[in-house]
DNA sequence: CATGAATGAGGCTTCATTCAT
DNA sequence: GATGAATGAAGCCTCATTCAT
């Protein structure tokens, strides 16, 4: 609340930092990243990075806020655009969204997977010592959480939507559905995305797979074979 | 001389450390990792670490080529133990495997994906600073991309047997079959195992999920398009 | 504004560190000299000394940058002591003050030869190794560098002067000239300052010594040969 | 007395490890020298060089011993050859030969130096700290100091035999011309030998210089100007 | 609010030395 | 006598974080 919107002056200056955060997470990694080297892309000083985020951590959870926010306007906007089409058509476009939303922002993908995992292991009450305590305490932490749903149940709505308007046939539960999509699309992305852009892997055309992996799973949701 | 084979005593030493690196890299991570606590857990002094791997990365990749080992272990077995059946029974047995693998090895599943982006990024020459120089420098570095590729071309072969033994009516490039499977796979792991280990994700049985999962991947293999 | 010029608060306490540092080199030598105890001594942490010095080779070299600035100023101070007179009383003084120079900063003596070994190597291109790398790359390196050249062409230039109006008869070539005082006065303050401060060597008084060398000197520069 | 000369076979590697111990302190000086260096090139285990010099320390004074042994050999035949000429040729030709025994042996003449300042500094008792007292310890150590005088009291007794032949005219003490005689030598070597093997320095001839050396030496014995 | 100097815990790594075989 | 694996003290350096100005 004292946060990002209230003054825009303080809120445009707590985005260039994230900006800065994103480059430097980004080429270096957040082990390696250091908060002088976010200070100076973001043209502030030290400490006015951590005037603004309290820890490198939260900061972090800044950068994935920001994914999260960026991905639902990605998938607002393509929900928005299908909204006339069948259901298996948004549904199918949301893929092709995520796809290029983790090709473009290549930082967000691997962030919202950190978060995943961080979040995971937190509720298990598994190995903390992994995450720091600092991360879960940060405020960023708890703003993620609260958005972390939303894409999952605007994708999931959409499933429902195309079930109820026919087009998309296969009986499964939309989570499982969504899951076997979000499964394949991560897998895809992690393979190609995270390490390079490279125009083949393994001689197979990167768009060729693409377009297949897109086929198939079209024909699940239209459970033919 | 150097190599882990020639001396028993000197390999069983190797193998503790390697043990204890998993065990300290699996629950902090690789950044927090302190090599004092390898060696701790190992029963062995810091300099006994050194001795044998001469930096934190190298040790990292020795983890490495340890998981590849372990992993194209499994991947014989279970060709073998297909021997006589069709190819397409073998190659989701591979699957299965390597969904297996993954679980039981949540390291090695994560040091195999850190290992790749890390190739990849190499070749590509983008952001050398991500990955450390040393790592690349590595002696086990160079003994992973000396086998980084078999686990693929035993995959791969198998496809190749399933089309000629007409078990696999799929007529894609075995390569392109390949990286679909793959990236399922790749995604179902990420987004189970390298969390936690729950039962249920948005209240769907993970089993549940596998066995349709691994239905899609044999009606993709069966598929005559 | 890196520099020891622009801000006086931390030109004061980079001053200080660097006392700190000349104490704690002058009596362990470089090599067994601690960046905690030059911490120490100057009353601050061992981070900040970093700050000021990135490595222990560029404080070295801050300490060598002193030593040619403060030979400089005793050098400039006796010239000009001797303006009004005669060339070779002003290089006979200059000489005296070397040697009074190396008496009273016995580290600055031998961080200068330290320096001209390293330099001198460094040229020939031979045994990079002996000279750590950090050492070339260092800041202050390059910094003295550039004023390496000042104290010979300042005497040089006296000695040019003695030919000049007549005081100096040696015709040798002046360059010949300073090598050769310059070889006696290294000499005899190797052998003197470098160890101790007895005042006796093989039962010579010092002084003698001294007094004898700088009539030795005076001839050769009277020579007429 | 247990040791270099009894058994010829121990004798042996003994020196192969002195030979590798002066290539090693050579290249890159005594502080980054590697005992494990040292015995590769020796072709024998670290333990072996433990076995024959128990410290570092010990082994860099037994790279002295030989050092002061070689001078000495130098001396010996330098004044045997000139057993009938003159006590000053002897004495000149001594300077040569001494100047020639610190080009071609580098590291010796350095070691030699290193050792005065050692011996002088444990005299007067100062800062103990600079030189491990595992040094003064040493077995070498003592063998050094026993033979220390040896070259002086053989220059020294030339000048004097100079000086009853009437070869040499100067009235000074010998110890006094010996001194002054060491210190120009001493200068002479530091400026050039130290660093590097080029043949100019400030665009003076290193011949020429030593030349103009020797005919002052010359003078000075001949009290001539 | 902003700055950037200062801190100091913490980690990797080195290497002289020891000692069981 | 050799070997070389093992030790562990020691030191350089990093960097998130703080705080006086």
């Amino acid at each position: 609340m004292t946060n990002a919107q209230s003054n825009p002056r303080r809120s445009q200056k707590e985005n260039k930092i994230i900006d800065s955060a994103e480059e430097v997470f980004a080429s270096v990694g957040f082990a390696k990243a250091k908060m002088e080297d976010v200070a100076g892309k973001a043209g502030v000083s030290k400490g006015t990075v951590y005037f603004y985020f309290d820890t490198k951590e939260n900061l972090y959870m800044a950068v994935t806020y920001r994914a999260l926010q960026v991905l639902n306007d990605y998938l607002y906007r393509t929900i928005n655009d299908n909204r006339e089409k069948p259901g298996i058509e948004s549904v199918l476009s949301i893929v092709e969204t995520y796809i290029n939303f983790c090709e473009k922002h290549r930082l967000y993908s691997e962030v919202m997977l950190d978060y995943m995992s961080l979040n995971r292991s937190t509720r298990d009450g598994r190995d903390k010592s992994k995450l720091t305590t600092a991360l879960i305490e940060s405020l960023y932490y708890r703003r993620v959480q609260d958005i972390q749903n939303l894409p999952i149940n605007l994708i999931i709505d959409e499933i429902k939507r195309g079930r109820k308007d026919g087009s998309i046939k296969n009986s499964k539960r939309p989570e499982l559905l969504y899951l076997i999509a979000w499964a394949c699309t991560i897998g895809f992305v992690k393979l190609n995305v995270a390490g390079g852009q490279r125009q083949t892997l393994l001689n197979v055309e990167i768009n060729h797979w693409k377009e297949y992996q897109m086929e198939i799973l079209r024909r699940i949701l239209l459970d033919e074979n």
